[in-house]
DNA sequence: CGCGACCTTGAAAACTATCAAATAATGTGG
DNA sequence: CCACATTATTTGATAGTTTTCAAGGTCGCG
Protein backbone atom coordinates (compact mmCIF):
# COMPACT_ATOMS: atom_id res chain seq x y z
CA UNK A 1 0.00 0.00 0.00
CA UNK A 2 2.24 2.93 1.16
CA UNK A 3 6.22 1.88 1.42
CA UNK A 4 7.45 4.60 -0.71
CA UNK A 5 6.96 7.57 1.80
CA UNK A 6 7.92 5.82 4.97
CA UNK A 7 11.44 5.61 6.03
CA UNK A 8 12.93 3.61 8.75
CA UNK A 9 12.15 6.14 11.16
CA UNK A 10 8.68 6.66 11.48
CA UNK A 11 8.39 7.05 15.31
CA UNK A 12 9.89 10.53 15.21
CA UNK A 13 6.72 13.11 14.66
CA UNK A 14 5.24 14.83 17.56
CA UNK A 15 1.93 12.91 17.76
CA UNK A 16 3.58 9.35 17.68
CA UNK A 17 5.09 9.65 20.57
CA UNK A 18 3.54 7.67 22.82
CA UNK A 19 4.05 4.67 23.11
CA UNK A 20 2.68 1.23 24.51
CA UNK A 21 3.88 1.84 28.22
CA UNK A 22 1.96 4.57 28.15
CA UNK A 23 -1.25 3.67 26.51
CA UNK A 24 -4.04 2.49 28.07
CA UNK A 25 -4.62 -0.67 26.31
CA UNK A 26 -1.56 -2.26 27.49
CA UNK A 27 -2.79 -4.84 29.08
CA UNK A 28 -5.57 -5.80 26.36
CA UNK A 29 -2.80 -6.10 23.70
CA UNK A 30 0.69 -7.54 23.25
CA UNK A 31 2.75 -5.80 25.73
CA UNK A 32 1.63 -7.87 28.13
CA UNK A 33 3.82 -10.11 30.07
CA UNK A 34 6.96 -8.90 29.07
CA UNK A 35 9.41 -6.71 31.13
CA UNK A 36 10.02 -3.25 30.72
CA UNK A 37 13.40 -3.51 28.81
CA UNK A 38 11.87 -5.83 26.29
CA UNK A 39 8.77 -3.40 26.28
CA UNK A 40 11.22 -1.00 24.97
CA UNK A 41 12.49 -3.60 22.03
CA UNK A 42 9.13 -3.91 20.93
CA UNK A 43 8.42 -0.03 21.03
CA UNK A 44 11.00 0.34 18.57
CA UNK A 45 9.68 -1.84 15.49
CA UNK A 46 6.08 -0.47 16.43
CA UNK A 47 5.03 2.17 14.27
CA UNK A 48 1.65 4.78 14.62
CA UNK A 49 -0.01 5.40 11.08
CA UNK A 50 -1.78 8.35 10.32
CA UNK A 51 -5.29 7.71 11.64
CA UNK A 52 -7.98 5.69 9.05
CA UNK A 53 -11.22 8.15 8.47
CA UNK A 54 -14.50 6.09 7.89
CA UNK A 55 -14.48 3.65 5.17
CA UNK A 56 -10.59 3.85 5.21
CA UNK A 57 -9.05 0.38 4.17
CA UNK A 58 -6.35 -0.88 6.25
CA UNK A 59 -5.56 -3.73 3.95
CA UNK A 60 -7.67 -5.91 0.89
CA UNK A 61 -7.88 -9.16 0.34
CA UNK A 62 -4.30 -10.31 -1.47
CA UNK A 63 -2.64 -7.86 -0.07
CA UNK A 64 0.94 -8.97 0.57
CA UNK A 65 1.43 -9.48 5.22
CA UNK A 66 3.91 -6.32 5.92
CA UNK A 67 2.88 -6.13 9.37
CA UNK A 68 0.00 -6.29 12.17
CA UNK A 69 -2.26 -4.03 13.09
CA UNK A 70 -3.31 -2.81 16.85
CA UNK A 71 -6.41 -0.94 17.01
CA UNK A 72 -5.69 2.00 19.28
CA UNK A 73 -8.96 3.82 18.64
CA UNK A 74 -11.65 3.35 16.92
CA UNK A 75 -13.41 0.14 15.22
CA UNK A 76 -12.35 -2.39 12.19
CA UNK A 77 -14.73 -4.41 10.45
CA UNK A 78 -12.82 -7.13 8.63
CA UNK A 79 -14.81 -8.72 5.85
CA UNK A 80 -13.93 -11.43 2.94
CA UNK A 81 -16.20 -11.43 -0.66
CA UNK A 82 -17.20 -15.02 -1.50
CA UNK A 83 -16.88 -16.44 -4.40
CA UNK A 84 -20.22 -14.43 -5.97
CA UNK A 85 -18.48 -10.74 -4.69
CA UNK A 86 -20.62 -10.87 -1.76
CA UNK A 87 -19.86 -9.87 1.25
CA UNK A 88 -19.19 -11.60 4.29
CA UNK A 89 -18.31 -9.96 7.81
CA UNK A 90 -15.86 -11.99 9.80
CA UNK A 91 -15.23 -9.67 12.75
CA UNK A 92 -15.83 -5.91 14.33
CA UNK A 93 -12.44 -5.11 16.29
CA UNK A 94 -12.31 -2.56 19.29
CA UNK A 95 -9.21 -0.63 20.70
CA UNK A 96 -6.16 -3.34 22.26
CA UNK A 97 -7.59 -5.70 19.15
CA UNK A 98 -4.46 -7.13 17.20
CA UNK A 99 -5.71 -7.63 13.18
CA UNK A 100 -4.17 -9.64 10.09
CA UNK A 101 -3.11 -12.88 12.66
CA UNK A 102 -5.31 -14.85 9.45
CA UNK A 103 -2.87 -13.46 7.08
CA UNK A 104 0.32 -15.30 8.35
CA UNK A 105 0.17 -18.70 7.18
CA UNK A 106 -0.38 -17.59 3.65
CA UNK A 107 1.74 -14.32 3.62
CA UNK A 108 -1.64 -12.29 2.07
CA UNK A 109 -4.33 -10.98 3.94
CA UNK A 110 -7.21 -13.26 3.29
CA UNK A 111 -9.63 -10.61 4.06
CA UNK A 112 -10.33 -7.34 4.05
CA UNK A 113 -10.29 -4.76 6.92
CA UNK A 114 -11.65 -1.49 7.01
CA UNK A 115 -12.60 1.58 9.71
CA UNK A 116 -16.21 2.27 10.73
CA UNK A 117 -15.23 5.40 12.23
CA UNK A 118 -11.86 7.48 12.73
CA UNK A 119 -9.69 5.38 13.59
CA UNK A 120 -5.98 5.15 14.82
CA UNK A 121 -3.88 2.01 14.44
CA UNK A 122 -0.84 0.73 15.66
CA UNK A 123 1.43 -0.89 12.91
CA UNK A 124 3.94 -3.74 13.62
CA UNK A 125 5.83 -5.11 10.99
CA UNK A 126 5.90 -8.99 11.29
CA UNK A 127 9.05 -10.06 10.31
CA UNK A 128 10.42 -7.91 12.88
CA UNK A 129 7.91 -9.05 15.22
CA UNK A 130 8.90 -12.56 14.84
CA UNK A 131 12.81 -11.72 14.72
CA UNK A 132 11.99 -10.51 18.11
CA UNK A 133 9.37 -13.43 19.77
CA UNK A 134 12.66 -15.74 18.92
CA UNK A 135 14.42 -13.41 21.37
CA UNK A 136 12.15 -12.59 24.27
CA UNK A 137 10.40 -15.77 25.10
CA UNK A 138 7.54 -13.83 26.98
CA UNK A 139 6.78 -11.74 23.53
CA UNK A 140 6.77 -15.14 21.79
CA UNK A 141 4.23 -16.80 24.55
CA UNK A 142 2.11 -13.75 24.40
CA UNK A 143 1.46 -14.06 20.07
CA UNK A 144 1.09 -17.38 20.62
CA UNK A 145 -1.58 -16.57 23.16
CA UNK A 146 -3.07 -13.99 21.28
CA UNK A 147 -3.56 -16.43 18.57
CA UNK A 148 -5.07 -18.95 20.28
CA UNK A 149 -7.23 -17.13 21.82
CA UNK A 150 -8.63 -16.08 18.80
CA UNK A 151 -9.03 -19.85 17.51
CA UNK A 152 -11.06 -19.98 20.60
CA UNK A 153 -13.06 -17.38 20.10
CA UNK A 154 -14.02 -18.42 16.59
CA UNK A 155 -14.90 -22.32 17.90
CA UNK A 156 -17.21 -20.11 20.43
CA UNK A 157 -18.45 -18.05 17.69
CA UNK A 158 -19.05 -20.97 15.25
CA UNK A 159 -21.78 -22.46 17.95
CA UNK A 160 -23.29 -19.28 18.44
CA UNK A 161 -23.72 -19.21 14.67
CA UNK A 162 -24.90 -23.45 14.48
CA UNK A 163 -26.60 -23.51 17.35
CA UNK A 164 -28.66 -20.05 18.26
CA UNK A 165 -31.86 -18.76 17.47
CA UNK A 166 -31.79 -15.01 16.06
CA UNK A 167 -32.50 -14.37 19.37
CA UNK A 168 -29.67 -15.36 20.81
CA UNK A 169 -27.51 -14.51 18.60
CA UNK A 170 -28.21 -10.79 18.96
CA UNK A 171 -28.26 -10.77 23.06
CA UNK A 172 -25.00 -12.64 22.57
CA UNK A 173 -23.87 -10.10 20.27
CA UNK A 174 -24.78 -7.17 22.43
CA UNK A 175 -23.53 -8.50 25.98
CA UNK A 176 -19.81 -9.25 23.87
CA UNK A 177 -19.43 -5.49 22.74
CA UNK A 178 -20.90 -4.32 26.24
CA UNK A 179 -18.03 -6.67 28.16
CA UNK A 180 -15.35 -5.71 25.73
CA UNK A 181 -15.97 -2.21 25.54
CA UNK A 182 -16.46 -2.38 29.69
CA UNK A 183 -12.67 -4.01 29.83
CA UNK A 184 -11.84 -0.58 27.58
CA UNK A 185 -12.84 1.36 29.97
CA UNK A 186 -16.37 2.60 28.22
CA UNK A 187 -19.88 2.44 29.75
CA UNK A 188 -21.32 -1.35 29.67
CA UNK A 189 -24.82 0.14 29.72
CA UNK A 190 -24.50 2.21 26.67
CA UNK A 191 -22.90 2.43 23.87
CA UNK A 192 -22.51 3.10 19.99
CA UNK A 193 -23.29 0.80 17.29
CA UNK A 194 -20.07 1.96 15.01
CA UNK A 195 -21.27 -0.42 12.28
CA UNK A 196 -24.74 -0.73 10.41
CA UNK A 197 -27.14 -2.85 10.87
CA UNK A 198 -26.71 -4.43 7.77
CA UNK A 199 -23.37 -5.43 9.16
CA UNK A 200 -24.30 -6.58 12.33
CA UNK A 201 -26.86 -8.55 10.34
CA UNK A 202 -24.09 -10.01 7.45
CA UNK A 203 -21.74 -10.81 10.71
CA UNK A 204 -24.94 -12.70 12.73
CA UNK A 205 -25.46 -14.64 9.81
CA UNK A 206 -29.25 -13.36 9.79
CA UNK A 207 -31.21 -10.75 7.02
CA UNK A 208 -30.80 -7.56 8.31
CA UNK A 209 -34.77 -7.26 8.45
CA UNK A 210 -35.09 -9.50 10.96
CA UNK A 211 -32.07 -7.92 13.21
CA UNK A 212 -34.19 -4.43 12.48
CA UNK A 213 -37.29 -6.50 14.11
CA UNK A 214 -34.89 -7.66 17.40
CA UNK A 215 -34.08 -4.37 17.83
CA UNK A 216 -37.54 -3.19 18.67
CA UNK A 217 -38.59 -6.87 20.24
CA UNK A 218 -35.44 -6.57 22.62
CA UNK A 219 -36.87 -2.94 23.46
CA UNK A 220 -40.34 -3.91 23.74
CA UNK A 221 -39.05 -6.51 26.33
CA UNK A 222 -37.34 -3.76 28.45
CA UNK A 223 -33.76 -5.32 27.51
CA UNK A 224 -32.91 -2.32 25.90
CA UNK A 225 -33.54 0.48 24.36
CA UNK A 226 -32.54 1.53 20.88
CA UNK A 227 -32.22 5.31 19.48
CA UNK A 228 -30.73 4.62 16.45
CA UNK A 229 -26.91 3.84 16.47
CA UNK A 230 -27.27 4.28 19.91
CA UNK A 231 -27.67 1.35 22.83
CA UNK A 232 -28.77 1.55 26.37
CA UNK A 233 -28.94 -1.94 28.18
CA UNK A 234 -31.26 -2.05 30.66
CA UNK A 235 -31.50 -5.59 32.06
CA UNK A 236 -28.20 -7.55 31.68
CA UNK A 237 -29.77 -11.01 33.03
CA UNK A 238 -32.72 -10.74 30.56
CA UNK A 239 -30.36 -10.28 27.80
CA UNK A 240 -28.16 -13.34 29.66
CA UNK A 241 -31.24 -15.51 29.55
CA UNK A 242 -31.86 -14.73 25.84
CA UNK A 243 -28.63 -15.65 25.08
CA UNK A 244 -28.43 -18.76 26.42
CA UNK A 245 -30.28 -21.92 25.93
CA UNK A 246 -33.39 -20.13 26.05
CA UNK A 247 -34.98 -20.75 23.04
CA UNK A 248 -38.27 -18.80 23.74
CA UNK A 249 -40.34 -17.13 25.95
CA UNK A 250 -39.40 -14.34 27.72
CA UNK A 251 -38.92 -11.70 24.72
CA UNK A 252 -41.18 -13.11 22.46
CA UNK A 253 -44.44 -13.36 24.55
CA UNK A 254 -43.32 -9.60 25.87
CA UNK A 255 -44.43 -8.82 22.60
CA UNK A 256 -47.09 -11.15 21.54
CA UNK A 257 -49.06 -10.77 24.89
CA UNK A 258 -48.53 -6.97 24.55
CA UNK A 259 -50.46 -6.98 21.12
CA UNK B 1 23.51 -24.69 20.59
CA UNK B 2 23.82 -26.15 24.24
CA UNK B 3 21.15 -28.64 23.98
CA UNK B 4 23.16 -31.56 24.86
CA UNK B 5 21.12 -32.04 27.99
CA UNK B 6 19.71 -35.45 29.38
CA UNK B 7 17.85 -36.45 26.16
CA UNK B 8 14.55 -37.69 28.35
CA UNK B 9 14.48 -40.40 26.03
CA UNK B 10 10.86 -41.08 25.13
CA UNK B 11 11.53 -42.76 21.83
CA UNK B 12 13.12 -46.48 22.36
CA UNK B 13 10.40 -48.46 22.18
CA UNK B 14 10.24 -50.53 19.39
CA UNK B 15 6.85 -49.21 18.46
CA UNK B 16 7.25 -46.29 19.15
CA UNK B 17 10.77 -45.77 17.44
CA UNK B 18 9.56 -44.24 13.83
CA UNK B 19 10.04 -40.57 14.30
CA UNK B 20 8.97 -37.15 12.01
CA UNK B 21 11.92 -37.98 9.35
CA UNK B 22 10.19 -41.19 8.13
CA UNK B 23 6.28 -40.21 8.47
CA UNK B 24 4.58 -39.99 5.37
CA UNK B 25 2.80 -36.76 7.34
CA UNK B 26 5.82 -34.26 7.37
CA UNK B 27 4.79 -32.39 4.49
CA UNK B 28 1.81 -31.61 6.48
CA UNK B 29 2.86 -31.85 10.24
CA UNK B 30 5.44 -29.43 12.23
CA UNK B 31 8.34 -30.93 10.62
CA UNK B 32 7.55 -28.59 7.31
CA UNK B 33 10.15 -26.17 6.47
CA UNK B 34 12.66 -26.84 9.00
CA UNK B 35 16.49 -27.98 8.91
CA UNK B 36 17.11 -31.66 8.98
CA UNK B 37 19.80 -31.01 11.98
CA UNK B 38 16.76 -28.61 12.93
CA UNK B 39 14.15 -31.99 13.01
CA UNK B 40 16.16 -33.78 15.09
CA UNK B 41 15.73 -31.58 17.58
CA UNK B 42 12.15 -31.53 17.30
CA UNK B 43 11.75 -35.09 17.32
CA UNK B 44 13.45 -35.61 20.40
CA UNK B 45 10.56 -33.63 22.12
CA UNK B 46 7.66 -35.79 20.13
CA UNK B 47 6.69 -39.22 21.65
CA UNK B 48 3.85 -41.28 21.13
CA UNK B 49 1.18 -42.56 23.28
CA UNK B 50 -0.44 -45.72 23.11
CA UNK B 51 -3.02 -45.30 20.13
CA UNK B 52 -6.32 -44.28 21.46
CA UNK B 53 -9.85 -46.67 21.03
CA UNK B 54 -12.36 -45.58 19.82
CA UNK B 55 -14.31 -43.56 22.38
CA UNK B 56 -11.26 -42.82 24.63
CA UNK B 57 -10.73 -39.35 25.06
CA UNK B 58 -7.11 -38.03 24.88
CA UNK B 59 -8.52 -34.64 26.37
CA UNK B 60 -11.57 -33.53 28.49
CA UNK B 61 -12.67 -29.62 28.97
CA UNK B 62 -10.41 -28.39 31.80
CA UNK B 63 -7.80 -30.38 31.32
CA UNK B 64 -4.66 -28.38 31.90
CA UNK B 65 -2.60 -27.84 28.38
CA UNK B 66 0.55 -30.33 28.91
CA UNK B 67 0.96 -30.88 25.26
CA UNK B 68 -0.01 -30.42 21.84
CA UNK B 69 -0.98 -33.23 19.74
CA UNK B 70 -0.94 -34.74 16.25
CA UNK B 71 -3.24 -37.37 14.75
CA UNK B 72 -0.91 -39.64 13.18
CA UNK B 73 -3.93 -41.54 11.79
CA UNK B 74 -7.27 -42.01 12.69
CA UNK B 75 -9.87 -39.64 13.43
CA UNK B 76 -10.25 -37.45 16.38
CA UNK B 77 -13.31 -35.69 17.19
CA UNK B 78 -13.17 -32.00 19.30
CA UNK B 79 -15.93 -30.95 20.90
CA UNK B 80 -17.62 -28.70 23.36
CA UNK B 81 -20.40 -28.79 26.01
CA UNK B 82 -22.84 -26.30 25.93
CA UNK B 83 -24.15 -24.23 28.99
CA UNK B 84 -26.83 -26.49 29.50
CA UNK B 85 -24.95 -29.98 28.73
CA UNK B 86 -25.58 -30.40 24.82
CA UNK B 87 -22.46 -31.71 22.83
CA UNK B 88 -21.46 -29.01 20.12
CA UNK B 89 -18.85 -30.45 17.82
CA UNK B 90 -15.56 -28.02 16.67
CA UNK B 91 -14.32 -30.16 14.77
CA UNK B 92 -12.88 -33.34 12.91
CA UNK B 93 -9.51 -34.26 12.77
CA UNK B 94 -7.43 -36.02 10.20
CA UNK B 95 -3.76 -37.59 10.07
CA UNK B 96 -1.64 -34.75 9.91
CA UNK B 97 -3.69 -31.69 11.56
CA UNK B 98 -2.68 -30.82 15.15
CA UNK B 99 -4.74 -30.44 18.16
CA UNK B 100 -4.92 -27.95 21.13
CA UNK B 101 -3.80 -24.82 20.03
CA UNK B 102 -6.96 -23.29 21.74
CA UNK B 103 -5.90 -24.62 24.71
CA UNK B 104 -2.75 -21.63 24.89
CA UNK B 105 -4.09 -18.63 25.81
CA UNK B 106 -5.88 -20.69 29.07
CA UNK B 107 -3.39 -22.71 29.96
CA UNK B 108 -6.06 -25.54 30.08
CA UNK B 109 -8.33 -27.41 27.24
CA UNK B 110 -11.64 -25.64 26.26
CA UNK B 111 -12.80 -28.57 24.79
CA UNK B 112 -12.90 -32.36 24.56
CA UNK B 113 -10.78 -34.62 22.30
CA UNK B 114 -11.82 -38.02 21.24
CA UNK B 115 -11.32 -40.90 18.82
CA UNK B 116 -13.51 -41.61 16.45
CA UNK B 117 -12.10 -45.12 15.56
CA UNK B 118 -8.35 -46.65 16.75
CA UNK B 119 -6.17 -43.46 16.33
CA UNK B 120 -2.54 -42.71 16.77
CA UNK B 121 -1.52 -39.56 18.05
CA UNK B 122 2.34 -37.90 18.39
CA UNK B 123 2.98 -35.89 21.72
CA UNK B 124 4.53 -32.63 21.92
CA UNK B 125 5.15 -31.22 25.10
CA UNK B 126 3.81 -27.57 24.76
CA UNK B 127 6.52 -25.88 27.20
CA UNK B 128 9.62 -27.24 25.38
CA UNK B 129 8.11 -26.81 22.07
CA UNK B 130 7.95 -23.37 23.19
CA UNK B 131 11.40 -23.53 24.16
CA UNK B 132 12.69 -25.25 20.92
CA UNK B 133 10.75 -22.18 19.09
CA UNK B 134 12.53 -19.85 20.34
CA UNK B 135 15.96 -21.08 19.40
CA UNK B 136 14.71 -22.51 16.03
CA UNK B 137 12.76 -19.27 13.59
CA UNK B 138 11.98 -21.91 11.34
CA UNK B 139 9.83 -23.85 14.11
CA UNK B 140 8.51 -20.65 15.67
CA UNK B 141 7.64 -19.35 11.93
CA UNK B 142 6.04 -22.72 11.36
CA UNK B 143 3.87 -22.58 14.37
CA UNK B 144 2.70 -19.58 13.63
CA UNK B 145 1.65 -20.31 10.34
CA UNK B 146 -0.58 -23.43 11.73
CA UNK B 147 -2.46 -21.06 14.06
CA UNK B 148 -2.58 -18.63 11.51
CA UNK B 149 -4.23 -21.39 9.36
CA UNK B 150 -6.62 -21.86 12.08
CA UNK B 151 -8.19 -18.73 12.30
CA UNK B 152 -8.63 -19.31 8.48
CA UNK B 153 -10.06 -22.24 8.32
CA UNK B 154 -12.74 -20.80 11.09
CA UNK B 155 -13.73 -18.02 9.17
CA UNK B 156 -13.78 -19.86 6.67
CA UNK B 157 -16.19 -22.22 8.48
CA UNK B 158 -18.23 -19.81 9.82
CA UNK B 159 -18.78 -18.38 6.33
CA UNK B 160 -20.23 -21.41 5.92
CA UNK B 161 -22.80 -21.41 9.21
CA UNK B 162 -23.71 -17.85 8.68
CA UNK B 163 -24.56 -17.64 4.90
CA UNK B 164 -25.26 -20.85 3.37
CA UNK B 165 -28.06 -23.65 2.76
CA UNK B 166 -27.90 -26.77 4.45
CA UNK B 167 -27.05 -28.53 0.79
CA UNK B 168 -24.14 -26.20 0.58
CA UNK B 169 -22.54 -26.83 4.11
CA UNK B 170 -23.21 -30.92 3.66
CA UNK B 171 -21.32 -30.35 0.03
CA UNK B 172 -18.69 -28.37 1.20
CA UNK B 173 -18.33 -30.88 4.37
CA UNK B 174 -17.99 -33.63 1.46
CA UNK B 175 -15.59 -32.21 -0.77
CA UNK B 176 -13.35 -30.99 2.18
CA UNK B 177 -13.21 -34.09 3.55
CA UNK B 178 -11.83 -35.60 0.03
CA UNK B 179 -9.64 -32.80 -0.38
CA UNK B 180 -8.11 -33.17 3.23
CA UNK B 181 -7.84 -37.15 2.62
CA UNK B 182 -6.82 -36.93 -0.57
CA UNK B 183 -3.66 -34.54 0.70
CA UNK B 184 -2.86 -37.46 3.27
CA UNK B 185 -2.95 -39.91 0.27
CA UNK B 186 -6.75 -41.51 0.78
CA UNK B 187 -9.07 -41.94 -2.04
CA UNK B 188 -10.66 -38.42 -3.06
CA UNK B 189 -13.50 -40.53 -4.44
CA UNK B 190 -14.67 -43.13 -2.03
CA UNK B 191 -13.98 -42.96 1.92
CA UNK B 192 -15.70 -43.73 5.24
CA UNK B 193 -17.37 -41.50 7.35
CA UNK B 194 -15.62 -42.10 10.98
CA UNK B 195 -17.98 -39.97 12.38
CA UNK B 196 -21.78 -40.45 13.08
CA UNK B 197 -24.92 -38.82 10.90
CA UNK B 198 -25.22 -36.68 14.55
CA UNK B 199 -21.44 -36.01 14.79
CA UNK B 200 -22.28 -34.51 11.27
CA UNK B 201 -25.19 -32.49 11.93
CA UNK B 202 -23.80 -30.90 14.86
CA UNK B 203 -20.88 -29.96 13.45
CA UNK B 204 -22.36 -28.21 10.30
CA UNK B 205 -25.37 -26.81 12.67
CA UNK B 206 -28.19 -29.21 10.97
CA UNK B 207 -30.58 -31.71 12.49
CA UNK B 208 -30.23 -35.37 12.24
CA UNK B 209 -32.93 -35.64 9.81
CA UNK B 210 -31.65 -33.34 8.22
CA UNK B 211 -28.11 -34.39 6.88
CA UNK B 212 -29.87 -37.99 6.47
CA UNK B 213 -32.63 -36.51 4.24
CA UNK B 214 -29.43 -34.74 2.34
CA UNK B 215 -27.85 -37.85 1.67
CA UNK B 216 -30.34 -39.70 -0.18
CA UNK B 217 -31.14 -36.45 -1.92
CA UNK B 218 -27.25 -36.25 -3.02
CA UNK B 219 -27.77 -39.90 -4.26
CA UNK B 220 -30.70 -39.21 -6.17
CA UNK B 221 -29.04 -36.57 -7.94
CA UNK B 222 -26.29 -38.64 -8.98
CA UNK B 223 -23.96 -36.55 -6.78
CA UNK B 224 -22.50 -39.42 -4.51
CA UNK B 225 -23.44 -42.72 -3.11
CA UNK B 226 -24.09 -43.63 0.26
CA UNK B 227 -23.48 -47.16 1.62
CA UNK B 228 -23.86 -46.38 5.55
CA UNK B 229 -20.62 -45.11 6.58
CA UNK B 230 -18.90 -45.42 3.22
CA UNK B 231 -18.56 -42.42 0.54
CA UNK B 232 -18.54 -42.88 -3.20
CA UNK B 233 -18.33 -39.39 -4.96
CA UNK B 234 -19.85 -39.59 -8.63
CA UNK B 235 -19.89 -36.01 -9.50
CA UNK B 236 -17.45 -33.37 -8.47
CA UNK B 237 -18.69 -30.90 -10.28
CA UNK B 238 -22.01 -31.43 -9.46
CA UNK B 239 -21.55 -30.78 -5.76
CA UNK B 240 -18.97 -27.75 -6.02
CA UNK B 241 -22.11 -26.24 -7.57
CA UNK B 242 -24.13 -27.15 -4.99
CA UNK B 243 -21.49 -26.16 -2.13
CA UNK B 244 -21.06 -22.72 -4.32
CA UNK B 245 -23.38 -20.09 -4.43
CA UNK B 246 -26.21 -21.89 -5.93
CA UNK B 247 -28.69 -21.66 -3.53
CA UNK B 248 -31.16 -24.76 -5.07
CA UNK B 249 -32.41 -26.22 -8.30
CA UNK B 250 -29.68 -29.20 -9.54
CA UNK B 251 -30.19 -31.64 -6.49
CA UNK B 252 -33.92 -30.35 -5.19
CA UNK B 253 -35.23 -30.52 -8.76
CA UNK B 254 -33.63 -33.92 -9.29
CA UNK B 255 -35.62 -35.37 -6.78
CA UNK B 256 -39.06 -33.00 -7.79
CA UNK B 257 -39.18 -34.14 -10.63
CA UNK B 258 -38.65 -37.76 -9.65
CA UNK B 259 -41.71 -38.16 -8.15
C1' DC C 1 -35.32 20.79 -0.25
C1' DG C 2 -34.72 16.57 -2.22
C1' DC C 3 -31.98 12.56 -3.13
C1' DG C 4 -29.91 8.37 -1.53
C1' DA C 5 -28.58 5.35 2.03
C1' DC C 6 -30.21 3.24 5.91
C1' DC C 7 -33.74 1.44 8.72
C1' DT C 8 -38.33 -0.36 9.90
C1' DT C 9 -42.60 -2.93 9.21
C1' DG C 10 -45.90 -6.21 7.12
C1' DA C 11 -47.28 -10.33 4.50
C1' DA C 12 -46.10 -14.39 2.13
C1' DA C 13 -42.88 -18.03 1.05
C1' DA C 14 -39.07 -21.10 1.98
C1' DC C 15 -36.19 -23.71 4.57
C1' DT C 16 -35.20 -26.42 8.36
C1' DA C 17 -36.48 -28.26 12.83
C1' DT C 18 -39.38 -31.01 15.47
C1' DC C 19 -42.32 -34.81 16.36
C1' DA C 20 -43.52 -39.50 15.50
C1' DA C 21 -42.64 -43.94 13.90
C1' DA C 22 -40.51 -47.63 11.31
C1' DT C 23 -36.27 -49.92 10.07
C1' DA C 24 -31.61 -51.19 10.43
C1' DA C 25 -27.36 -51.92 12.91
C1' DT C 26 -24.77 -52.78 17.14
C1' DG C 27 -23.78 -54.56 21.40
C1' DT C 28 -24.75 -57.50 25.52
C1' DG C 29 -25.73 -61.13 28.47
C1' DG C 30 -27.12 -65.57 28.76
C1' DC D 1 -24.31 -68.02 18.91
C1' DC D 2 -28.80 -66.26 19.59
C1' DA D 3 -32.38 -63.14 21.52
C1' DC D 4 -33.07 -58.87 23.35
C1' DA D 5 -32.13 -54.24 24.44
C1' DT D 6 -30.15 -50.23 22.72
C1' DT D 7 -28.58 -47.03 19.51
C1' DA D 8 -28.28 -45.14 14.90
C1' DT D 9 -30.50 -44.05 10.66
C1' DT D 10 -34.23 -43.14 7.59
C1' DT D 11 -38.71 -41.36 6.25
C1' DG D 12 -43.07 -38.80 6.55
C1' DA D 13 -46.04 -35.10 8.30
C1' DT D 14 -46.34 -30.87 10.65
C1' DA D 15 -44.91 -26.64 12.80
C1' DG D 16 -41.81 -22.64 13.49
C1' DT D 17 -38.31 -19.46 12.48
C1' DT D 18 -36.22 -16.74 9.38
C1' DT D 19 -35.88 -15.08 4.74
C1' DT D 20 -37.63 -12.77 0.93
C1' DC D 21 -40.35 -9.42 -1.32
C1' DA D 22 -42.57 -5.07 -1.11
C1' DA D 23 -43.28 -0.62 0.62
C1' DG D 24 -43.06 3.18 3.64
C1' DG D 25 -40.34 5.96 6.78
C1' DT D 26 -36.24 8.41 8.60
C1' DC D 27 -31.87 10.51 8.63
C1' DG D 28 -27.98 13.00 6.78
C1' DC D 29 -25.91 15.58 3.29
C1' DG D 30 -25.13 18.24 -0.97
Amino acid sequence: MCCTMSAPKILDLGSLKKACKTCGLHDLCIPLGISDEELNLLEQIISRRRPLQRKEHLYRPGDRLHALYAVRSGTVKTYTLTDDGQEQVTGFHLPGELLGLDAISDGAHPCAARALETTSICEIPFDRLQELSSRIPGLQHQLFRMMSREIQTDEHFMMLLGKKSSEARMASFLLGLSNRLGARGFSRNEFNLTMSRNDIANYLGLAVETVSRLFTRFQSAGLVRVERKLIMIDDFDGLLKVSGTHTVEDVVTARDTAS
